[in-house]
DNA sequence: AATGAATGAGCCTTCATTCAT
DNA sequence: GATGAATGAAGGCTCATTCAT
């Protein structure tokens, strides 16, 4: 396993830079928060921050890992009751709505960091910190195809498809001028199955 | 007019300025690029800079306004042949996928800057400079609603479903993994029809 | 020619700082001294100094330039009228004595800094901004040994004994701790003549 | 007696931490090195290195003691045999050259701690703890002088032109850019003695 | 004796912006 | 219009040291 044993103290204090992290970018944006934002909102030392994470990235990078485990976790164990390709479909539709509707700072967070420098730079410890999601996912929906429950597709149309219009709306969503619609979810997630199925 | 009458040394000075910060902001990213790069990469000096742009976030949307009106001009001229909505829906997919391959750097400047801070405060602005041609698309896309030419859908849906695709493409090319395979924009507007068709 | 036009005011500027900078470093230390502590001797701001010297490290190599420089022109003066090894040993010997005693400061700073590695790291551009004096020193040396002038030794031995003493003894002048009596150059040199004539 | 029993396991620790702090000031230098490194280096806690040296300088001053007493424990046993002036002067300056040769990271310590500040401070604790070695050399020195073994200079003198050239060359090696060549040190000795010989 | 999380003063450096020439 | 030296607020980060366990 590879979660290290830390001091119940430690952690603690750990979890609660992570938590003010989120409530400052939620609020002041990635580049725009300070450590010292960090430091006030979460009655850590500048110093202790620099124990927990080494750098301004290092947050970036744990709170990114952190907000991606809950997502994933969640849609996991959605995904292992579904077996055909309509269930999975909708299900990940579904699911991306539904989630950031109900963990808003979170959602956000991964939207807006998905691409940033900070992050993307750390991609092969996200990996291994989430267990490669998204190429599993991927390579499910390929075996589907092959099976003729989806639409034959060149290979990069898959994702954009399935998950555009999602992100497109969770985006417009996330810079605080659209709202996420009470039902939306079903919309996208139908639209999805109209677009891929055979 | 608002188009002030600007010297032509004056103009060519601006121009290199703008040629150089896309060319600055593709490589290093607008956080990044500091005056100085700008600076050096135009051959201009720091104050003249401060002279034609007034401050960074000046010259980042005055090139958002500069490639904006590239991209709509051309689409603006294929759209005015197409007159029902499968023609219009397949034209505005299309377009988004070749004009950025033709152009990269404003595709990608585009694609990146669309909600940054500096030109999401500016959007009044861009609007009155680009003529608010968005939300004309918008308008014309309910009418085809209107008629039963397309699907109804809550009016939120309307944009994610035409445009969530490509966009999500395009995000994934602009950040330099994936690449922009050549027929893939008929895929796409062929997926958008079957989303969006009555 | 290497140098290049820099405006009166810039080097003015310049100039103020470097002053600034051998005063703290005999004050307090390299090490000790900040950028503060510069920006308040100088009047100059830390933007200024960034400006001309790029980083702390760049103070101390440009001062190091500047005093070896002062150092070097008068040795060089100097040694143009000597033209056999006995002339040369003795100049060599007297002018490092009587230089750091009329130029205390530059010559302790001389002294603590040749082998600091701020300095070090930066000889190569030492040597191009001095004309690599030492060698040519060294040159001229070795060239009195094979005339037989000077006492056959290997090579390694000449430097040693030439400057030996005369290093340690100011070495030790400048910790502060001993004097520099009036005459004692002439001792030095005598002794170095006894160590290396035939 | 000055020195405290200890616990075997402790004085163990203690030893580590030292042999760990040459490795680090050797390699990385005395300012550069952090507790962080020698804590990594020698296997105990930060706070084990606190217990047994109190603060950074308590360990450049232990470790500073330590190799003095190494460097001196030889030297003294020779200097025992050796009656008249000329055996003490090449004596003296062989045995620097040679100890460095045979425990270079400790000579290399030793020659560029002598005049930081983190040991000067501490003098007097050095000079109890090695028996102020070196003013019972200089006065054996005077002793000689007197006694017409020696020539007759003023007493700053003797010291710088004593060891001058040994000093001058252990730091230009020190530095890592010359050699010690074998056979040197009689070179030296030769020099040395033909210098100070009445 | 040992541990290592926590502390926080202080430092170097960056960079958008101004303004005298 | 153009120039580039000067400005200074602000931020990320280091690291010696402390102390509860």
């Amino acid at each position: 396993m590879e979660k290290e044993r830390r001091s119940a103290v430690g952690e603690r204090s750990r979890r609660a830079i992570l938590d003010a992290a989120l409530e400052c970018f939620t609020r002041l944006g990635w580049a725009a928060t300070t450590i010292e934002d960090i430091r006030k909102s979460s009655g850590a030392s500048v110093g202790s921050v620099y124990h927990h994470f080494g750098a301004k990235e290092g947050i970036a990078v744990a709170l990114y890992i952190d907000c991606l485990r809950q997502h994933q976790e969640v849609l996991r164990a959605r995904l292992e009751r579904e077996h055909d390709a309509e269930g999975f479909v909708r299900t990940v539709v579904m699911h991306h709505i539904t989630w950031s509707r109900a963990n808003p700072d979170a959602a956000r967070y991964l939207i807006r960091m998905r691409r940033e420098e900070a992050v993307a730079a750390a991609e092969p410890e996200i990996q291994s910190a989430t267990g490669d999601f998204l190429r599993e996912g991927f390579t499910r929906l390929k075996a589907f195809a092959k099976e003729g429950q989806l639409l034959h597709l060149p290979s990069t149309a898959y994702m954009p498809l399935l998950l555009g219009p999602a992100q497109e709306l969770l985006r417009y969503w996330a810079s605080g001028r659209g709202e996420l619609k009470p039902g939306i979810e079903k919309v996208l997630a139908d639209a999805a199955w109209r677009c891929l199925k055979p």
